[in-house]
DNA sequence: GCCCAGGTATAAA
DNA sequence: TTTATACATGGG
């Protein structure tokens, strides 16, 4: 990875590829829109920020060096080699070749923890642009106003709310789920944090306390907002995918990239049922 | 209108 | 321990 700064903003080069649609668009997150484009913009850590592509080049309007040390080189994930993985996850198991060849450039972001819990809390049984639109009314609802956008509100303004308060998110049965989550988050008796080193079937089987999340919520919280590459989070498609297209692969077998794999599978599988 | 969304709680076998 | 259903809402 090579990055120069320009009045534009950050000027980056990867080895590996960087495909902004794949990475902001595969479901991993929700608060990152294209524009007509082909840019995305989008609010972490309470900074509105846009990203472009182009010749090869990804650029991160207005981003100084101080930003991307301090946020943008981790969110993005630009010191790892997905190429490396990549070769990896193969070597691993080789049946999964076509399913890693099926899809270039996706990146694991480090999204913050409290938000990616909250964010497939809100996910469950529901649909991208639906739970894009419930998680902003919450960001504009409850989050800081930052100028020209919102910031995604902490575990403890939400605490400190009722369920009927969540009424204007139309989250549905989800409100009395993350009302649970950010009590348990504020009080500390889920200790988000710790989970970055923690054993993943502790942090698992903590974060399952919470009313709402079962095993796949938990995983996507540990992969997404912890990057916990070793997460796997199982869905329907997953065990279909796994029971038919990759029978004989287990989460084991994928090692510390599973998360990753998991995407490359999940992926695969889309494109398989969809023909 | 109808189907269903990268699920989970709850109540039954 | 496994299997069926309801769940709120609205996108396509």
């Amino acid at each position: 990875m090579n990055v120069s700064f320009t009045s534009e903003g950050a000027v980056i080069t990867t080895e590996d590829c960087f495909d902004l649609k794949n990475t902001f668009d595969c479901g991993q997150c929700f608060r990152w829109d294209e524009e007509p484009d082909g840019s995305y913009h989008g609010i972490v850590k309470g900074k509105y920020t846009r990203i472009s592509s182009k010749d090869g080049y990804i650029i991160i309007s207005g981003c100084c060096e101080d930003d991307f040390n301090s946020l943008w080189k981790d969110y993005l994930d630009l010191d790892a080699d997905y190429n490396s993985i990549r070769s990896e996850i193969i070597s691993l198991c080789p049946q999964l070749r076509c399913a890693v060849d099926s899809i270039d450039g996706i990146r694991i972001l480090r999204q913050e923890p409290w938000e990616a819990l909250c964010s497939f809390i809100i996910s469950q049984n529901n649909n991208i642009p639906r739970i894009k639109g419930i998680v902003s009314r919450l960001c504009e609802s409850f989050g800081s106003d930052i100028g020209n956008a919102y910031s995604f509100p902490d575990a403890d303004k939400i605490a400190a709310l009722s369920e009927a308060d969540l009424a204007p998110l139309r989250a549905g049965f989800r409100a009395r789920y993350i009302i649970d989550a950010a009590r348990k988050v504020s009080s500390g008796q889920v200790d988000l944090e710790k989970m970055h080193d923690a054993p993943i079937a502790d942090c698992r089987k903590e974060l399952m306390t919470i009313t709402g999340v079962g095993a796949k919520v938990a995983e996507c919280t540990l992969l997404y907002g912890l990057h916990r590459l070793d997460a796997f989070p199982i869905d329907v498609w997953m065990k279909k995918a796994l029971s038919t297209t990759f029978s004989g692969i287990t989460v084991e077998s994928l090692g510390r990239y599973a998360g990753i794999a998991q995407q490359y599978i999940f992926h695969y599988s889309r494109i398989a049922a969809a023909q």
